[in-house]
RNA sequence: CGGGGAGUGGCUCAGCCUGGUAGAGCACUUGGUUCGGGACCAAGGGGUCGCAGGUUCAAAUCCUGUCUCCCCGACCA
């Protein structure tokens, strides 16, 4: 193996991190010298992030092959009209980069290749015994992130595994999912990390199912829902939970109608003199799903989740409404809403609140209320008002599967796959022959990975306060030797014991820089490669260097001579 | 898009309120002394103070506009 010298090589470490970084990976990511930043969400990769992602890349490169994976390459710049086929050219909305060329056709950068490899698969598969086919790349994803964040974790130009499988029937796609989804466990077990798998959202891609792969760190952006107790883990998108059983009282015969001046939030119709517990209120939102409106009712003290009403309303894109597009539906304005009696638009209303009675809720009339509203008697009323699954799991709630107590932890995205089934191949008429001699639509998955937020969430996982602890199966080198000192046989040394290690296999980083002992340790420990060997007089004097794994705090005294059988056993042994 | 903050040498920041010579630490260059956990001394190089207007005898500083970056929210495979 060649080895880098750290005299010559462009590794730029700073004492401080920049301002303006967060989170730990951000800060060391830049502090050790492997990124800088060029403009919001977008980074240049300096060598040592080089070499780690390219490593990533050779491990979900081996794992895609070992399922039968084929590695492509397709561009990155795309015709507007392709994803006009398939919708998303609409649906994408401000989230895609969009150019023209000098012609004025309309042009895109890729935030995916569904449908790229659609297209592909379109063109020239035939046959059902072709199927199924595996395909895949590696490439570079375009998104214009409203808010770029947090280092490389929310980016708008990265690198991503993006693999798709193309089967003649729902059996099959079952089995590739399957092969993807353990795929990707030895994949992020080979990267070093701790993951979970959850039930997720599957937003603007469609399809039946998906799995999220996260990372449970503070620095992640979604909330998983999990249960210690059972095997159960949903995104907050996706999770339901087990309610305590509210008492009811007897109630109304029928709601009534009752004065509340300027009452418009939960937390005053609980004052007094009202005293309405939160738990007793319906709350009654509006939203705007692609261009129609919608009603969503949960429980006063429970929060919508906006995946989960698009999931019930089946829309594309969904919004509040803005508060001048209340009233003209409602009658009232928001503050003074309520489902009673209401079917001029779809309702969805949370099932924990289906058997529900003695309930208060807006009148539509600004300044009222109802009180004894029976949900399924005065709400459930038709087939306008249907029950959806709405409100935001809380943690300490019940496990939907057990009777466990759920968890809700932050935690980091890292891969993702989906069921399709046919939402690509009926739009892009991409179809087969079956075996019957039937035109049918190819069944399709989708399955990405984030190499760069593999890279940054080995770092959140693995660091400590003097920089970065790299799991060995992806650090930018396996082993770095420290010359402690300008003396000949010191230098000498240590380019025997760089020689033996190089010679045996392993990638070494040879700090060999006029530099202070104290600054090479500083750097060695800030860039976080497993292996050092430090080369000084004292052990010398031995025949002896030094021996210390970074995540180690001891140090050992290792005979010059079996410094190399050593580290090759350690390196095998893996980590 | 709403709210907040910041743009001054490569990095971290002071100076701005109260207009008048552009500064510190780190980094860099040279020389010397050091040499096992981010050394010290000395001498240097390096800045259109984000950009554009305006006010003024005079603008990093005041005013207007604009761009960029960061944070919170909204939003988001």
């Amino acid at each position: 193996m060649p080895v880098v010298r750290l005299s010559q090589a462009f590794v730029p470490t700073l004492k401080e991190a920049p301002a303006d970084a967060q989170v730990a990976s951000h800060k060391l990511l830049v502090r050790a010298g492997f990124i800088r930043q060029l403009g919001a969400g977008i980074y240049d990769y300096l060598p040592l992030a080089k070499r780690t992602l390219t490593k990533i890349e050779a491990i979900v490169r081996e794992e895609m092959d070992a399922i039968g994976g084929q590695e492509f390459f397709l561009p990155a710049l795309h015709p507007a009209e392709i994803w006009k086929e398939s919708g998303r050219w609409e649906v994408m909305g401000d989230n895609m980069f969009r150019l023209k060329d000098r012609k004025g056709g309309d042009y895109c950068l890729g935030m995916t290749h569904e449908e790229i490899f659609t297209a592909v698969a379109r063109d020239e598969l035939r046959s059902y015994r072709q199927l199924p086919q595996v395909w895949y790349q590696i490439q570079t994803k375009f998104r214009d992130e409203p808010r770029p964040k947090s280092g490389l974790l929310r980016v708008r130009q990265f690198t991503m595994k993006d693999a798709y499988s193309f089967d003649v029937d729902r059996a099959g796609l079952d089995k590739s999912y399957e092969d993807q989804r353990r795929a990707y466990e030895r994949i992020f077990t080979r990267c070093g990390l701790d993951f979970v798998a959850v039930q997720a959202h599957s937003g603007a891609m469609g399809g039946s199912e998906s799995s999220e792969f996260m990372v449970r760190t503070d620095a992640g952006e979604d909330l998983v829902a999990a249960c210690p107790k059972c095997r159960y883990a949903a995104n907050t998108e996706t999770a339901s939970s087990r309610l305590p059983a509210e008492q009811d009282g007897a109630g109304l015969a029928k709601p009534e109608k009752f004065a509340t001046p300027g009452v418009v939030t939960i937390e005053s119709l609980a004052a007094p003199p009202y005293g309405v517990a939160a738990k007793r209120q319906l709350k009654t939102l509006v939203y705007v799903g692609d261009e129609k409106l919608y009603v969503a009712v949960v429980r006063g003290d429970q929060e919508l989740n906006e995946a989960k009403l698009q999931t019930a309303t089946g829309a594309q894109v969904l919004r509040p409404a803005h508060a001048e597009e209340i009233p003209p539906l409602m009658g009232a304005r928001a503050g003074s809403l309520g489902a009673v009696g209401f079917s001029k638009v779809h309702v969805f209303v949370d099932p924990s609140l289906a058997d529900r009675k003695d309930m208060v809720t807006g009148a539509n009339e600004d300044g009222f209320h109802l009180r004894g509203v029976d949900v399924r008697r005065d709400v459930l009323t038709g087939p306008h008002a249907k029950l959806a699954e709405l409100r935001t799991v809380r943690a300490g709630e019940g496990c939907p599967r057990c009777d466990g107590t759920l968890d809700v932890f932050k935690a980091l995205e890292i891969g993702h796959i989906f069921k399709l089934g046919t939402k690509y191949s009926e739009s892009m008429k991409a179809t087969v022959l079956d075996a019957d001699g039937k035109a049918v639509p190819i069944v399709m998955g989708s399955y990405g990975i984030g190499v760069e937020r593999i890279m940054a969430a080995a770092i959140e996982l693995h660091h400590d306060e003097n920089g970065i602890r790299w799991p060995l199966s992806i650090a930018p080198f396996q082993a770095t030797v420290l010359t402690l000192g300008p003396e000949p046989e010191l230098k000498q040394a240590a380019d025997e014991i760089v020689k033996a290690l190089s010679d045996a296999g392993l990638e070494v980083l040879h700090d060999d820089r006029e530099e202070r002992a104290g600054v090479k340790f500083k750097d060695a420990d800030l860039v976080g490669i497993p292996l050092r060997i430090a080369v000084g007089k004292k052990g010398l004097a031995e025949g002896k260097v030094e021996w210390k794994l970074r995540g180690d705090k001891t140090v050992e005294l290792v005979p010059v001579g079996e410094v190399a059988r050593r580290a090759v056993e350690r390196v095998r042994a893996g980590s």
